[in-house]
DNA sequence: CAATAAATCAAACGTTTGTTTGATTTATAT
DNA sequence: ATATAAATCAAACAAACGTTTGATTTATTG
């Protein structure tokens, strides 16, 4: 009776989870302590090692919960039989821009590991999700090639320089700023920028991708 | 006269900063210890300190030596007036090919410390020596785009793609291992694969800034 | 209510971390 | 040769790390 939603059920787990993905996004996995994350999270120090195994546990667990959004909409792009080759490509990179301009922070932390290749559990965690997209992103491409639409791409290197490109906005917000005179987060990431990177991006996949005679 | 060469004076600094380009890049900076570092480079634990003042300071005067490679190259190309301005930006892609396939572990410890943004004094000397490189290649598409020769792209955004693609390759070998089924460093960096990339990328951009009845 | 399990806690564990110390050796210069 | 500086060393430093422990509280169940 005192306001207390009585909500909890356990949510120390969630608490963690939270804690942990704002944590990692801002300062890397290293660099945040089970200290510093029991400590956001309100919960005890022992608490990480209690539900999740570990801190790696912890990581991997908050990889492969926050990981799979891009799946549905491909997957509808794909099924969907109105739209011509291009037009999913087109909404493929709204939906990464979009995507990735959202949740940089986070994407940053699994595109550093990635990297890192330091932990094998997790890289298979991702390659294995992100893969299934990709492999989604070049039916589309394959689709265009077998109608006539688009040119003969090597499609997994247009999937590469096409992801490549969009992640080069998010890990290099630094030098994107200082090309744009634009120093802040808020500035570097505001739609109008989203808008015109897509727009740019579009053009460039369009000329590589769509045959001259083809369309438009 | 044990067939020893005098070649010391003081090379223990300089076997310290090879160990460390070694290590980092095989492991990344915060993995890598100060013991660890010393014993590949047969020093003393305290010489870290001693040259460096500390492991922070090596690590900023390792990156600040081992970059500036590509300078050179760019600033020939921009004096040279016998070249068009594509053949100018086709250069550079086969330059910044070969550098990142040439020292990709090297360049992913740059690539994570720049996605990290935690050590401003690093994050400042690596966006000072990329900006000069990038304003040199900016100035191609524009001069292109003086001479009517390239159509009137964003030529930030341009440059943001290009280089973000490449490095793409670089910090995702993973996956562009599983898409083109092969496993090992060896075979995804292999001169076949570099030659294949380095024309998608080259069509790609060709047919982004190229004017359709300019050229070719 | 009693008994059992789950969750939380403060405290300590054993390592490992980067850095400093102070003695000792090696080189340089007077 | 002697004095001064530079370089190296083993040892210790304090702090931080992830994890474990065992008692204690809270919740669930028979």
């Amino acid at each position: 009776m005192m306001g207390n939603i009585p909500c909890d059920k356990t949510d120390t787990r969630k608490a963690l989870l939270e804690a942990a993905e704002q944590l990692f996004a801002q300062h890397g996995f290293e660099a945040v302590s089970v200290r510093h994350l029991a400590t956001a999270a309100g919960a005890n120090l022992s608490m990480v090692s209690y539900y999740f195994g570990s801190k790696e546990g912890l990581f991997e667990e908050l990889i492969a919960s926050r990981f799979p959004y891009a799946r549905g909409v491909l997957e509808s792009l794909a099924a969907d039989t109105t739209l011509t080759a291009w037009e999913k490509m087109s909404q493929t990179i709204d939906l990464y821009v979009d995507k990735f301009f959202g949740g940089r922070s986070f994407h940053r932390v699994i595109m550093r590991e990635m990297s890192l290749q330091q932990r094998p559990a997790l890289v298979k965690i991702i390659t294995d999700l992100m893969g299934k997209n990709m492999l989604l992103i070049r039916g589309f491409i394959v689709e265009g090639q077998e109608k006539g639409q688009f040119n003969q791409v090597d499609a997994d290197f247009t999937i590469v320089m096409l992801l490549g490109a969009i992640a080069a906005y998010i890990n290099n917000s630094t030098m994107v700023g200082k090309m744009l005179n634009e120093t802040d987060d808020a500035q570097i990431f505001s739609d109008a920028n989203k808008a015109r990177f897509k727009c740019e991006l579009k053009n460039m996949f369009h000329a590589h991708l769509v045959r001259v005679s083809a369309e438009r």
